[in-house]
DNA sequence: TCGATTATGATTATTTTTGAACAAATAAAA
DNA sequence: TTTTATTTGTTCAAAAATAATCATAATCGA
């Protein structure tokens, strides 16, 4: 039983129980209590923990609040649907912005394979496609936990030095009275995507049609089209608006 | 049994195990305890385990995005003794630049409990401490898939609107005659961090001490401290050049 | 075959790890 | 508050692992 193995151990139990007691351990390892609290110091000088009197406690109590995973996985076949119809919109030679919605996410998989420059603000979608045929842009700037994504004035003004052929972007909702987003920060990036593409396209499952909250940043004029799987009656109220509605 | 026959099945044993020990392995393969230190020492030099006292552990359980896995994992001992002491030099309130190597990559593991603000190009970086206490921002441009990181132009500017307290820095290489790149763009960028941070750090492991390598970019004066592990004659050489050697 | 290189093993010195003892510091109890 | 028990830091010593050195055996190319 080396000090590695011990550190193991000893994380390991410090995740599951929170906290750690010296007797405990040296008991359970079968080590010395010296040992134990010189491991602990160890650890402690890495940040790995905190030591306490007589033991330790987790150094990072804290937990992921979002979990993008789970969020790209709702509705799941209804946004691989809008997006192998937003795909079927992508040719050779485009340059898009996506943004860091979960539908937007789920793009990815059906633009691997083109050719095509993709500029993003989420690390989920750079990830994603790092290893493809997209050559990637990172827009630069304060990294969102939450999101997973850069937003911010630096991260404006990274967009506005970038033209696109295309966008596709998300919203936290869509109504006849405009675009709604769920911060500031989402907003702003989503106007300068919008503001520095020839085409803006919004992806939305039937989820988010007619949905107003927090914040109207825009009105409808701000998008170009709009692919969702949505049945709902405003579409025809957005087509009278001059938006064209790919229906999946 | 030579010595391939016995890596095949050191690594196999690891593999199921986790972990092997000395011992028990010169037991097994009937060599000498000497012969099998020598084995895992060279495994280990390739990066293809963790050295322990006794024996050897898998490497790395913690997980590391794709083909960056492999630079990351040689020499693992060595670059960790240098982040550790990498780390200690870091306090709260910190705002550092972190670049896109391969040693550097390991410093996250030592400062995810900190309180600081970290600047980086690499993609690796930002994955290891997005869950952390460390707030991030990332620079923007073009990305490289091989580097895993962002760089040209528009990163350089970006870089070029921060300053930071420190600079973390690797190279390919540095001899007396100054600090040696692969790339104009990997050594553009260092630049940019040396240049817009109060103190520069470069991490180096032995291998790159007295290594000249394609591209010199720099003199000796660009960096303020080295953080090593190499006992190599040139250190004197750039502790008489003003470098703060910090030696691990 | 010879000589040279490489791999292996034995021996010894050095380093690392571990545990014990005891004084100092800290928390808990009276 | 003072007293008591516990925890901790320090120093030292023993044990284990390692590195260094040298000698021997195996391998390879000419």
């Amino acid at each position: 039983m080396n000090f590695q193995k011990r550190k193991q151990i000893i994380l390991k139990k410090l995740d599951t129980d929170g906290e750690v007691d010296i007797k405990q351990i040296a008991a359970e390892l079968k080590i010395s209590e010296i040992t134990t609290r010189r491991d602990l110091n160890q650890l402690a000088a890495d940040g790995l923990l905190y030591r306490t009197h007589g033991g330790a406690m987790k150094v990072n109590p804290l937990e992921i609040p979002h979990d993008f995973v789970n969020k790209a996985a709702k509705n799941v076949e209804a946004k691989d649907k809008i997006c192998r119809a937003a795909a079927g919109q992508i040719i050779d030679g485009d340059i898009i912005f996506m943004d860091c919605g979960s539908t937007v996410f789920r793009l990815c998989q059906f633009i691997k394979n083109k050719k095509i420059k993709v500029i993003t603000n989420s690390i989920p979608v750079v990830y994603e496609l790092q290893n493809s045929l997209v050559s990637l842009n990172i827009i630069g700037g304060e990294f969102d936990a939450e999101r997973q994504a850069v937003h911010g004035k630096i991260a404006n003004e990274h967009i506005a030095r970038y033209r696109a052929s295309k966008a596709f972007l998300g919203v936290d909702g869509i109504s006849r009275n405009g675009l709604f987003a769920n911060s500031e920060l989402e907003a702003d990036i989503t106007q300068a995507f919008a503001a520095n593409s020839t085409k803006t396209y919004l992806l939305c499952d039937e989820s988010k049609i007619g949905k107003e909250s927090y914040l109207k940043f825009a009105g409808l004029d701000m998008i170009d089209a709009l692919i969702t799987n949505s049945t709902s009656a405003d579409l025809d109220y957005f087509k009278e608006s001059g938006i064209e509605v790919i229906e999946v």
